[in-house]
DNA sequence: AGCTTGATATGACGATTATCATGTGAAATG
DNA sequence: CATTTCACATGATAATCGTCATATCAAGCT
């Protein structure tokens, strides 16, 4: 049975794995302090170890939480074709709101140039079965032998999009943040149509 | 006239604007803490204040630095083409060795994903005109006007390169990671190849 | 009702951080 | 050679960090 003090907390659960997830992409592995991110979910700082076992659980479980987030990206839509497909992913991937929205954007992208420093293992394990399963996602099969040539395709378009996404998002000029923008998704449709 | 305190005090600078630079890519902008960047330099930490005024300041010198260091990636060589020198380029920053030594190698990737949330605002405006500095300079060309097309095609090529960098950086599995290497190479010639 | 359990609060701990005031010793100056 | 200058060392400072021991108080159980 549920108890609801069991419900309570995993309410509070569900509120810091929530507020933790978008500080650690907005400011990072080092920007999500304990202290913040507990009173960011209305808590406060001593009571964390009731909920997670450490920091790298923590920063752990907050990516995974993320990335299921924005998973909803890769699914399945109406579209005609693979390449109408990723015309789409492209198209809302790269765009002027997921560049100002880090915080409830695709964590990969957030944390593409944190993870290889990271001293948690098990976080950098769980990266690295992010991007794999991501790669897949996108070219819609459940292994590489399935069709290796899309999913080539895709391994080339989550680089380019998270190198795009990130390179937007560094460069002060507005204009040429755009282009830069409008440049990678022509780039996506050259890739895909050979 | 150069005084040999000045001479010493110089060379102290460039030791811990390498040692900066170093720490800064393997472990990011807030792994380079001042007292490891001093010691690495053979110095103790309190004499930092001598050198710069702040961390911050260290921090976009030792960017400069370092971009400044990886500038012969980009340098011209005896190509027979453009497309020969980017398909060179590309070989050269999309591979293992690149991968492996992050702490020497390109800056831009480095940080790709720290920057936006960095709260030095003056390292943000070094980084944004590294970057753009770097599409000019793959592009062989003072400004976009002088080939629009040559251009766009950099800006696709720098996205690719990060991107992909940084993916197999963070991928656990050897040989998928160098895949992905190899994958961004061929998608590199067929960006430019059109 | 009385007792136990557990979710959260309070507060302290040591470690690490950036910064700065002061001391020291050797090089430069006259 | 006496004096000044300056690169660097030493040590203190306050702030912030992750962690943890203990207290509180309401929910659940007998």
């Amino acid at each position: 049975m549920q108890t609801s003090r069991a419900i309570k907390k995993k309410d509070s659960r569900h509120r810091i794995l929530q507020a933790a997830s978008k500080r650690l992409r907005r400011e990072g592995l080092d920007g999500a302090s304990i202290a913040t991110v507990m009173n960011d979910a209305g808590l406060t700082h001593g009571t964390f170890n009731a909920h997670f076992k450490n920091k790298d659980e923590l920063t752990i479980e907050a990516f995974k939480y993320s990335l299921a987030q924005s998973q909803p990206r890769w699914v399945k839509h109406e579209d005609r074709s693979w390449q109408q497909r990723v015309r789409r992913m492209a198209a809302a991937y790269l765009n002027p709101t997921h560049r100002d929205h880090k915080q409830g954007g695709c964590p990969i992208a957030a944390l593409a140039s944190e993870v290889s420093s990271s001293s948690a293992k098990g976080f950098r394990q769980s990266y690295s079965d992010g991007v794999l399963s991501t790669i897949l996602d996108i070219a819609e099969i459940g292994d590489r032998a399935d069709n290796p040539e899309k999913y080539d395709q895709s391994v080339a378009l989550l680089a380019l999009w998270i190198g795009g996404l990130n390179l937007s998002r560094n460069v002060d000029d507005k204009l040429k943040s755009e282009h830069i923008l409008k440049v990678c998704n022509q780039a996506s449709a050259r890739l895909i149509d050979g």
